[in-house]
DNA sequence: CCGGATTTGTACGTATGTATT
DNA sequence: GAATACATACGTACAAATCCG
């Protein structure tokens, strides 16, 4: 690994070694990264580097870190759940708030989406679900689903 | 400003507090935050606890910062353009790659929408649009409108 | 169950670079 | 050019969670 002095910041272009090789599928989902200390040992970063390059593909939803444990690349639902989106509904995306993600129970760098419909505001967590158009009434209306808690 | 040593960590907790002037409209839209100098000065707390609190509500879309200007509270646009979803189509939300981020030219903490149709995709940044079921075929079909570059 | 090793988290400090005003 | 403001990069120390023998 070496870092071109001319491009982008250090830990830029150390999250792009890593995001390559997770995209590449050598580090498949579940595995676990190196940790920080064998990061820093393999290419010579600085704690705080090996720290912000992870960061980074952290907030881009690619892995999950736990304490004591180390750094896996996010393994995401094979089967996304449909989410139908009535004729009278909109639906947003965004990021949720420190407190929605906890309560959630969302990993970093998974964004919300936020169906408005009679007035109501249903959240759902983005990896989990697929949006669709719901077929236009007919005699009987399938209800919408809501996010199961886990 | 009191931080409580039982509750989570600091730079969760000033957040927390920053978080709430933003909301509460105290910091409105467009308004400058206070530096990273003052907020150290104000509420005595080190400068990399206050720069991981405003990463916190940056990747959160609450705030953009740029560099040798200040940090500002977002202002999203006041209409959303709609983006209708085709019976055929299928839409999920999910964080752009540092790439897909720099070339779309969004801020940090903005998910992009992936429109999935006649096996294309189309990227939209989700704070740009509103997502709506097209109303079923009739006639002449509307066609589907793509984001446009800035 | 306990202790030790490993791993990430928190918190602070310093120095220098770069962009804007 | 000077002042301001954020960015990058390295270092240290200790805390907390997990894992393993």
């Amino acid at each position: 690994m070496h870092f071109d002095p001319r491009g982008p910041s250090k830990y830029v272009q150390f999250a792009d070694f890593l995001r390559q090789q997770i995209e590449s599928g050598e580090l498949a989902p579940g595995a676990l990264l190196p940790s920080e200390s064998a990061l820093m040992q393999r290419y010579e970063v600085s704690r705080p580097m090996a720290r912000k390059a992870v960061a980074i593909l952290r907030n881009e939803g690619l892995v999950t870190t736990e304490q004591g444990v180390g750094t896996k690349v996010r393994e995401l639902p094979a089967e996304r759940q449909p989410l139908f989106l009535e004729a009278d509904a909109e639906a947003v995306a965004r990021m949720p708030s420190e407190h929605e993600r906890v309560e959630l129970e969302l990993d970093y760098g998974v964004p919300v989406i936020e169906v408005h419909i009679d007035g109501e505001i249903h959240l759902h967590s983005a990896d989990e679900v697929v949006l669709r158009a719901a077929a236009p009434a007919r005699a009987t209306k399938t209800a919408t689903r809501r996010a199961r808690k886990a």
